[in-house]
DNA sequence: GAAAAGGAAATGC
DNA sequence: GCATTTCCTTTTC
């Protein structure tokens, strides 16, 4: 069985001893990411395996822009220049790592995977409120797999296959290598093995996470958040919309604010937002049909209503946050 | 034709 | 009993 999990090659998450099926010693912790290993894959796949969110993260700090910047840089050394626009920190944690000073290349790193991981655990928090499912996916029944897997298949536009892991718990599928995912799924197994990876990575830091060993951002909030997203409460459908529109670079495309001031929100793609709110109810046939019946419900007892000049799909919350 | 509006009954918790 | 869900008809864009 192999002892290598995706998530460490990705995001530098320390490896996690919360599995006994690929169990780690501790100086495999240290060998994540030594020299960017298998940089044209980590490159390639990032956006795979990360919301928009984190990607839009990733842009910002400008460190893992694409390929073409690691041969604009070599481009450089080629040219004899000292530097190219380092502007940023993870700018220059890449330049000075593909030249080997690794000590400022651990700094500029460790603040970009600080970000990287903060997106990352408000990513699967967010999943988690707006499935009603615990982070820990050891705890899953089989349902809750097969809300993740929608779940998961439709943010990053996998294909469905969601039937090659019927009647699977969650520990059923913690104990799968990345080959019995690939087995089972052949389009996505690896891609679907990398995203529990990365849930399952994020438990082992929230069971350990404090304010003394936790040195990521977020790591404790996450904590106190996730907590509290899986009391168990049913979600109201407008708490729902609300999540949704509070993640613009994950469902922007489908949902937005026009006036996030005065709450007026746009549903810009119906059947998108009704397949999540019916994921999230286990509702097979939901459709915008029926979840603006619900949303006109609301207008009786003043939780939402039409904006005063009233536009197809637009809505608005009557006490906007 | 899709969206909006709202009545009425059914459903799940 | 509440919060939808489902189904429906009519109207509006």
């Amino acid at each position: 069985m192999s002892t290598t999990s995706r998530s460490h090659v990705y995001l530098d998450i320390p490896a996690f001893p919360h599995s006994h099926v690929a169990p780690y010693a501790a100086e495999e912790h240290s060998k994540t990411f030594q020299g960017f290993p298998n940089m044209p894959e980590y490159l390639s796949r990032f956006d795979m395996l990360l919301s928009e969110d984190t990607a839009w993260i990733m842009r910002k700090t400008d460190t893992f822009t694409s390929i073409d910047r690691e041969e604009e840089l070599l481009q450089c050394e080629e040219a004899g220049q000292d530097s190219v626009t380092d502007s940023t920190a993870g700018h220059r944690a890449l330049c000075v790592g593909l030249s080997g000073q690794t000590d400022v290349e651990d700094r500029g790193l460790e603040q970009v995977q600080s970000l990287v991981l903060h997106e990352v655990l408000k990513d699967i928090e967010t999943a988690c409120k707006l499935l009603n499912i615990t982070p820990d996916p050891t705890e899953w029944s089989s349902g809750h797999v097969q809300k993740w897997l929608l779940w998961t298949e439709h943010l990053y536009r996998l294909p469905q296959v969601g039937k090659a892991f019927q009647h699977l718990s969650g520990s059923d599928l913690c104990e799968m290598s990345e080959d019995d995912f690939r087995q089972r799924c052949s389009p996505c197994g690896d891609v679907l093995f990398a995203h529990l990876d990365i849930w399952k990575s994020a438990t082992w830091m929230k069971d350990r996470c404090s304010p003394q060993t936790s040195s990521f951002i977020g790591a404790d909030e996450l904590c106190a958040e996730v907590d509290s997203s899986c009391s168990g409460q049913p979600i109201h459908l407008w708490q729902f919309l609300r999540e949704l529109l509070l993640k613009p670079h994950n469902y922007g495309r489908s949902i937005r604010w026009l006036n996030k001031e005065k709450g007026i929100f746009k549903i810009e793609d119906s059947a998108h937002v009704a397949k999540l709110w019916g994921i999230r109810k286990n509702r097979p046939a939901m459709n915008y049909d029926k979840l603006s019946r619900s949303i006109r419900q609301y207008y009786k007892k003043g939780i939402i209503r039409k904006p005063d000049v009233s536009q197809r799909l637009v809505y608005q919350f009557v006490h906007p946050v």
